[in-house]
DNA sequence: ACTCGTCCTGTACGACTGCCCTAGTTGGAT
DNA sequence: ATCCAACTAGGGCAGTCGTACAGGACGAGT
């Protein structure tokens, strides 16, 4: 029971928040602007007013959505591998895939930032990247990774850390075999150490 | 033979940056306009345009000015650092006192993402990151870890990083034992494992 | 045929934006 | 006393901002 018109408006909705996924990295969190979100979504500046009750509240919808879409497909990416090494490689190839100064990236840094003018939009935020904190620091106590909470926020620090450096142009030259350091003292290892 | 009014230009263009600083964290870069940097540099606001030929301008100068002195700061802090397991210890000390959510955090996020938009600006900052990275990554050499380059720009991400999650109030609960193991292969106890 | 709900348009308001220009004001040098 | 350079105040231009609100379009239900 949609009518057609329902219809239509659900998908200008979607065309708009997928306009402001893309201003927001492209002109920063704060230049984006009703009109400027309306001409890219092709529809006139007082629509975005019909669908959300403000800009502000676009925005967070717009942000935390993309999150959550790229942290659920670095998670089925995880949950194909089978070693913490390839897990490594895996998540350094995330950073690969992503250059730091692309769509994605910037979306995660400029919605970071918001967050601290922004009560609501942090707890959100907060909640996403916690999930996956968690649910990374379980995969690595599965895989016999010690210390695996304390392990899955320094990795997950040091790949945003790396994006972040990335989109300055500065490259590291193989940070893999630094990161596998990260797991180093994973118990196989440790053993050979304690003989 | 510095004139008074000379003297109290440099003051105003002084206290003009310093209030940049604040601000930019404050309200996010692009939402830092000339008549609020006025009102808290205690000037009218076309005075911001005598002292700089326009606001890009006056932030960038305002950034990588604060940029390279919290940098010099990082730099002082390890010259007078032992070994590198201190230097972890230095390093997440700094963590610690920047709350992640404090303005010499958001200002050097906010700078990043700035730069992203403008060439000027990333060549600036990218030069600043690199010779500390350098520096770093010398120190590291002589402490005898390997890899020094690769192991000095994952330890700086991850600072960078830990600090991002740090804004979102996602604490780690101890990072520093794991951030330890990227030293951990660190010749003494890389013979310890090979003996 | 008529109402209703939903979606959208056009217009408007007050506030804010970067930047510019003119007219001082000040205090040392000549 | 006159000049000069550095500095500052005030006003204004042309534009953008977020938001509100009145009205039009149009298909579904009765």
């Amino acid at each position: 029971m949609v009518s057609p018109a329902a219809e239509r408006g659900r998908a200008v909705r979607e065309r708009l928040l997928h306009a402001a996924a893309e201003l927001i990295p492209e002109r920063g969190w704060t230049a984006v602007s009703t009109r400027i979100l309306a001409e890219r979504a092709g529809v006139t500046p007082s629509v975005v007013h019909y669908h959300f009750p403000s800009l502000p509240s676009l925005l967070n919808e717009a942000a935390t959505g993309e999150m959550r879409k790229m942290l659920a497909g670095l998670n089925e990416l995880l949950e194909t591998t089978r070693s913490p090494g390839d897990a490594i490689e895996t998540m350094l190839a995330s950073v690969e895939q992503y250059t730091g100064a692309d769509a994605a990236s910037l979306l995660f840094v400029e919605a970071y930032l918001a967050s601290t003018r922004d009560d609501a939009l942090r707890e959100r935020i907060a909640e996403l990247v916690a999930e996956f904190r968690q649910r990374f620091g379980g995969w690595l106590e599965r895989h016999g990774v010690p210390a695996p909470l304390e392990t899955a926020a320094v990795l997950a620090a040091c790949v945003d850390g790396l994006l972040l450096h990335r989109g300055l142009g500065l490259q590291a030259n193989d940070p893999s075999a630094v990161l596998r350091r990260l797991l180093s003292t994973a118990p196989e290892e440790e053993r050979q150490c304690e003989q």
